[in-house]
DNA sequence: AGCAAAATCGAT
DNA sequence: TCGATTTTGCTA
């Protein structure tokens, strides 16, 4: 009997792929494993494993595997199914999903090596000019690879050189496969066990004395080991000795040390947990209690709790008791590069239990935690992570806790799998018969609105911690204070009035302008001209501390203009403000205290960002601008004042979420406010302080802002009312855009009539010489998502065998919000 | 995705 | 008209 195996390729592929294996491989082999496969003309993949069987297939010959890369399975069944839920849902392969799942150094490729053929002897004439520099390369150098080619011949495409060669039999072709994975080893040294004898240490050290910076290796040997009692590292010993490597390594080669090597972990925190989790107060004991009950009756609960309220402590608590017996426990944060603070407390409460899991983790550690999580080994009992820590190999998986429920960094868009994090973490958990909990001060419509419906358990904790009062918020109106002159520049005179007061009383000051660059847009005052991007349909945004224009959308940047591009004219006038300005108009206003900025430009880099927030801890910076980037989970005790410099520009924009956000946004910045003591204060700028959401956010009422936005949900059926999947299609080709689009809407509008929207053009409509539209479909509630996902395929399916739109990209996103 | 055959482009 | 570049089709 044949056996084979269906694999899933980490390529977007629809299909599985099957693979004839032997009759010993077939008891081997589980799913889960990885294999090495030949795929294409030349290529070996890493594939994954998905069932074995005996089906031969039909209409071709299977290929036989390459290689057994596992010896047992690195994913377990339920990610499996759990995979097969978001391809299905999200619409993409399961090859996308298991690109995004598996850490980078899981999925080896090959590389073509290419080296002399020895068996033939070839006469230099007969190679042409380019042949001969590789056939000459290849007499320095045993092999060489495709980029060592790209090097030596300068060009891009070097196949037909290497098929000529081929031809001519003078090379060979060879494939190898990496393993990308070492583990780090860390160098440790001992003395030799001989002088463990007290007479033969004395000897020793008379000896060394004539050596005296040996001796003194030895000395601090001894008294690092003395006081850490723990194995000593090479690297500790020479910096505390100040000896350096060779003088070790005589010590070692004299066999007066003795070297060994410890396989270090990468990840995970070594300490201990050095606190005992806070006792709850009384609001917080409810709240727990509470949540207890609700999950006897319902599988996700949401923690409503105001900002400052504690939720944590609360989580910690919950934690607790599943750590206890003995299940895992996964912890998503929105942006856990920005959320140290976070990670430092639950690392005290629980010590090494604890490990983190994000995108900018390097692949040896992803690869590292991965194993931890699989074994189910204590350090990974506890997964704190960003939304891709959904993905990891949990093998019994008690709680799930969604912090910052709202955040919308918690859905993937750009590629494939655009899952949101927060309703697969649902999925999640339900396949191990978990419960989840969403916690938020500001819970996203569509997760109320669970509530409501009676599918989520609710508990709310309304007093913030140590009933620190909530910050008393002001609306400022502009527009009457332009009138008047009491503006200077952005700064309102009652802004102005409160910042010199609390900075008198030594307080901190967060400023929150929803826009980063010095100003969006340069305008010509003659003709009215503004640069715009060469690639993407935006006008530049001018960033002052580079003197630059740069694209929000494409990264392209160039220096600023001195006069119009279209007319010349020197007359440059900047509209609208984003961090910049505020930051220069701020130290302006207050030549005497520190003014700094957090933005995406201030934060690049690994430790950009925490440098900021130490500095602001440490109270050496007094006023702090910033965009959203501000409202991210962060615990400052000294601000007493936040003001929100312009409130419009986020109530403006268009999308039918705008104002669930503003309202979410200024609420959490607002929450940055007098977390100690004293009651804080918020100025909230704007032209329009009559708006409903600035009202409801004045007032911190959240569930008129959910009534009314829930009112308007209704009128225009959007989510959570009806559920959205967003098409766009996207061509360097205006035209075939435009008439795709209109071909693709007419399909579906034949299929599900008015509740196709579009084809529409985004905002942005060009990016990165790429025209973009947008068709939505509106699924009503009792329309079966299923079939209408299926529909959606059928009309994809026909699209694309149009060969005039065969080269249209088409990206469909399920529940684009 | 990545590679090679096929189709189109473009300068002699 | 030939070589280069872009598009298209297929992978087991």
């Amino acid at each position: 009997m044949q056996h084979f195996i269906d694999v899933i390729l980490p390529i977007p592929l629809e299909k599985l792929f099957t693979y004839s294996i032997t009759a010993a491989e077939s008891e081997f082999l589980k799913a889960g494993m990885r294999v090495a496969v030949p795929f294409g003309k030349s290529k070996i993949y890493t594939a994954l494993v998905f069932n074995i069987h005996q089906q031969k297939p039909m209409a071709y010959e299977a290929k036989e595997i390459h290689q057994i890369l596992d010896d047992a399975p690195i994913t377990t069944p339920n990610q499996l199914k759990h995979w097969q839920w978001i391809a299905e849902y999200y619409m993409c392969t399961l090859g996308d999903v298991l690109r995004a799942a598996l850490p980078n150094s899981f999925l080896l490729e090959s590389e073509t090596i290419i080296s002399k053929n020895t068996d033939k002897i070839i006469n230099d004439e007969d190679l042409k000019d380019e042949e001969f520099l590789v056939y000459e390369a290849l007499h320095h150098q045993s092999s060489l690879k495709i980029q060592d080619l790209i090097n030596i011949l300068d060009k891009k495409n070097v196949f037909p050189v290497i098929n000529s060669l081929l031809d001519k039999e003078a090379i060979v072709l060879q494939e190898e496969v990496y393993e990308k994975y070492k583990p780090k080893v860390v160098r440790h040294v001992k003395l030799n066990s001989q002088y463990s004898d007290q007479q033969k240490l004395k000897d020793l050290l008379e000896e060394l004395s004539r050596a005296p910076k040996q001796r003194d290796v030895v000395m601090t040997l001894f008294s690092i080991s003395a006081q850490t009692k723990k194995p000593v590292k090479v690297s500790d010993l020479s910096d505390a000795s100040e000896a350096s490597a060779s003088i070790i390594k005589t010590l070692i080669d004299k066999k007066i040390l003795e070297e060994y090597h410890f396989q270090e972990d990468r990840v995970g925190y070594s300490g201990d947990a050095n606190e005992a989790s806070k006792t709850l107060n009384t609001y917080q004991e409810k709240a727990l209690e509470e949540i207890k009950l609700t999950f006897e009756k319902h599988n996700i609960t949401l923690l409503h709790g105001v900002t400052s309220s504690g939720k944590t402590e609360v989580y910690v608590k919950l934690i607790e008791e599943v750590i206890a017996t003995g299940k895992q426990v996964l912890y998503l944060l929105p942006e856990i590069a920005l959320t140290t603070q976070l990670v430092s407390r639950l690392e005290t409460y629980f010590g090494g239990k604890v490990s983190v899991y994000h995108s900018k983790y390097s692949a040896h550690e992803r690869f590292e935690l991965w194993h931890n999580v699989l074994q189910n080994q204590p350090k990974a009992q506890i997964v704190l992570g960003a939304r891709s820590s959904i993905f990891l190999p949990y093998h019994d998986l008690g709680l799930v806790i969604v912090d910052e429920e709202h955040e919308t960094s918690f859905k993937q868009f750009d590629p494939a799998p655009r899952y949101h994090a927060r309703d697969a973490s649902i999925v999640l958990a339900s396949l191990f018969n978990s419960k989840t909990l969403l916690g938020s001060a500001t819970p996203s419509l569509e997760s109320y609105h669970n509530v409501q419906l009676g599918k989520y358990g609710l508990v709310e904790i309304t007093h913030r911690f140590n009933d620190v009062l909530m910050p008393e918020i002001e609306l400022v109106d502009i527009q009457d204070k332009h009138k008047r002159k009491r503006m200077n520049g952005h700064f309102s005179d009652r802004l102005i009035e409160e910042m010199t007061e609390a900075l008198k009383e030594g307080h901190q000051i967060i400023l929150f302008q929803n826009r980063r660059g010095f100003s969006p847009i340069v305008e010509c005052t003659t003709c009215g001209h503004a640069p715009q991007c060469p690639n993407c349909d935006v006008s530049l945004t001018y960033h002052q501390y580079k003197n630059e224009l740069r694209c929000h959308y494409c990264g392209y940047h160039t220096v600023m203009l001195k006069n119009c591009m279209a007319c010349g004219s020197v007359e440059l006038d900047n509209k609208g403000f984003g961090t910049e300005q505020v930051q220069e108009e701020a130290q302006a206003l207050f030549p005497e205290h520190k003014v700094a900025r957090m933005d995406l430009d201030t934060t690049r880099g690994k430790f950009g960002y925490d440098k900021i927030i130490t500095s602001f801890e440490q109270k050496e910076i007094d006023i702090l601008v910033g965009t959203q980037m501000l409202t991210k989970g962060l615990d400052f005790r000294n601000v007493k004042l936040v003001g929100i410099m312009n409130a419009d520009n986020m109530l403006n924009f268009p999308d039918f979420r705008a104002h669930e956000r503003s309202f979410q946004l200024m609420l959490q910045v607002s929450g940055r406010a007098g977390r100690t003591d004293e009651r804080g204060k918020v100025l909230i700028q704007t032209y329009n302080p009559h708006h409903r959401i600035l009202q409801q956010v004045s007032t911190n009422n959240y569930t008129d802002m959910y009534k009314e936005q829930m009112d308007e949900r209704h009128n225009f059926n959007y989510p959570p009312i009806y559920r959205l999947i967003k098409i766009t299609l996207k061509h360097k080709d205006f035209n075939k855009v435009n008439i795709g689009a209109e071909w693709y809407a007419t399909a579906l509008k034949q299929v599900f009539k008015s509740n196709i929207l579009g084809p529409e053009f985004p905002p942005v409509s060009r990016i990165r010489n790429q025209f973009h539209k947008n068709i939505l479909v509106k699924i009503p509630q009792q329309q079966s998502l299923l079939k209408t996902k299926k529909a959606i395929v059928k009309v994809n399916n026909s699209f694309l065998s149009i060969t005039e739109f065969r080269s249209v990209r088409v990206i469909l996103n399920v529940d684009n919000y």
